[in-house]
RNA sequence: GCGGGAGUAGCUCAUUUGGUAGAGCGAUAGCCUUCCAAGCUAUAGGUGGCCAGUUCGAGCCUGGUCUCCCGCUCCA
């Protein structure tokens, strides 16, 4: 398939460009973490602050918070994912289907009658909560529960598949390990409803207000795949808005517009991103939207916009004894918020805007009738990691000098790259190639007039301004 | 996790039935001084993913393993 290819090329030039590597790759590497090389992180950090600015800068009711990877384990059963995030599964052998193994006695209870049924989820609630796997097996195997799609009742041991990493918090053991099990966060978003009360408080937060968050989030999937699309270790931008209840669902409306046109003010074309409602929703969630990006390998998640009603922060309240109240003086009610949330993956914009960016141009050479590849990340200039590159034409003739003091001037400013060796268009196009909007070049002309040439990455034309107005130039064209 | 495909230099690939690895591009240094990658010279870079086995001898055959891609599955 061509996008198959495509795709494959796009990986290629992420890692010869210095973009993405695998983690650890000299040892193999370890399957689904990869690494941002040296223009990737600048790419992502671009990325990350130019969300960070729209959410904490552009909104006054938004304001940001970095909590720790590390919660109190009791964080993780508050929000369910102890509970519904390790699920006993078992495959059938001929199939090849996977059930969660409550869900498969689930169904053949229903097909029993009473008194049966209700005893056999009885039975499976005891074993289940004992964790006792063999048990279950064994309980599927005397009720002969078969696979629906094989038909048979050939089946593999029961397994767990717990999508949170552990470790150990502390040096000393205690004499129960679990004592000293903590997890990696799965989601950021539980930082900021166990954070709610501080914000709102210290920051006299009135509702409706917002608290966003970037950081990395753990999940130990069963198969990830699709190069940075779904990794172990992933980075996430989210925004938490608190609203009053009964006003969530207009908050959700707004926010989904909202975040879709986001998404192409970045430059990503309207018709290769689209809405996909959920029609089975989380337990948390009374609405739930997927912003999908058509990615080379087909259309994918980006963002998820939820409504999460005030789950989480009930949920809280339960386990932690404390008020996650709101006193609305507008309307003089104690209430627990409602939450509209803003998920996207860092991780997977960056895919977004870097398999946009990518394009493969036929050029024509100097020499005549011929044609070459020109290879061009198109990426918005505000994105860009570089946003300037300095030339002197020749590195002799006093030209060097002068672009050295345009670098001086510049780097400040913003990211900016100097190469005085090869000829020049092989120097465009290494900038091509890693994005760079703009290049200038110092010629001979340059000593007289004070002027210089500027290099178009998109349009590829040039025009001359002065020196003096370089750093201006690129400032205007990269905010 | 199941099935299929793949892994040789930074990248793209070659190496006729097993006989101790080559090219192009790229990179580095120098020459040339030239506004869209292909001029000249020199240099560096691979224990053929890794580990075993068969063999006098393995990049090539066999097994295992790791990683990636595709399909299924999974994604509270």
């Amino acid at each position: 398939m061509a996008n198959d290819k495509l795709f494959a090329n796009i990986i290629s030039h992420a890692k010869e460009y210095g973009f993405i590597f695998q983690s650890s790759e000299i040892y193999d590497g370890l399957s689904a973490v990869y690494d941002y090389g040296q223009y990737g992180s600048q790419l992502k950090k671009n990325i990350r602050d130019y969300w960070w600015r729209s959410m904490t800068q552009l909104n006054e009711n938004i304001v940001g918070i970095d909590a720790a990877i590390f919660m109190h384990p009791t964080t993780w059963k508050a929000s369910g994912h102890v509970d519904n995030f390790s699920d006993p599964m078992i495959d059938n052998k001929d199939s090849k289907k996977r059930y969660r193994v409550d869900h498969l006695i689930e169904a053949h209870a229903e097909t029993l009658a009473e008194p049966e049924a209700a005893s056999l989820i009885a039975k499976m609630e005891q074993l289940l909560a004992a964790d006792d796997y063999t048990g279950i097996k064994q309980l599927i195997d005397d009720n002969k529960i078969k696979c629906s799609i094989s038909g048979t009742a050939n089946w593999t041991d029961v397994r767990q598949f717990n999508l949170m990493f552990s470790t150990e918090f502390g040096a000393v053991s205690s004499d129960n390990p679990d004592d000293n099990i903590v997890y990696l966060r799965p989601e950021t978003a539980q930082g900021i409803f166990v954070n709610f009360l501080n914000v709102q408080k210290t920051g006299r937060m009135k509702i409706p207000f917002g608290i966003a968050q970037t950081g990395k989030a753990f999940r130990n999937e069963i198969v990830a795949r699709q190069f940075i699309f779904r990794m172990r270790e992933f980075e996430q931008m989210e925004m938490q808005f608190f609203v009053r209840p009964g006003t969530e669902l207009e908050w959700y409306a707004k926010w989904k517009e909202a975040r879709m046109k986001w998404h192409q003010e970045l430059g990503i074309p309207a018709e290769k991103l689209r809405f996909h409602d959920h029609t089975k929703l989380a337990h948390y969630a009374n609405a739930a939207v997927d912003i999908e990006f058509e990615f080379p390998f087909g259309w994918k998640e980006l963002e998820g916009v939820h409504s999460r009603t005030d789950y989480d922060l009930k949920r809280h309240q339960e386990f932690s004894k404390k008020k996650m109240q709101y006193f609305d003086t507008e309307i003089n009610q104690n209430y627990v918020p409602f939450v509209v949330e803003t998920s996207v993956g860092l991780d997977r914009l960056f895919l977004t805007i870097l398999s946009n960016a990518y394009h493969e141009e036929q050029v024509p050479t100097s020499e005549e009738g011929k044609t070459d590849i020109r290879t061009v990340l198109r990426i918005p200039a505000k994105l860009a990691p570089i946003k300037l590159a300095v030339f002197p034409l020749t590195k002799k003739d006093g030209l060097p000098e002068i672009a050295r003091a345009i670098m001086q001037e510049c780097m400040p400013h913003f990211q900016c790259f100097y190469e005085e060796k090869d000829a020049i268009g092989k120097r465009y196009r290494r900038q091509d190639a890693i994005g760079t909007p703009f290049c200038i070049t110092v010629d001979h002309q340059t000593k007289e007039d004070g002027m210089v040439t500027v290099r178009n990455r998109d349009t590829l034309i040039q025009e001359r301004i002065p020196v003096s107005g370089v750093k201006e130039y690129v400032q205007n064209s990269v905010v």
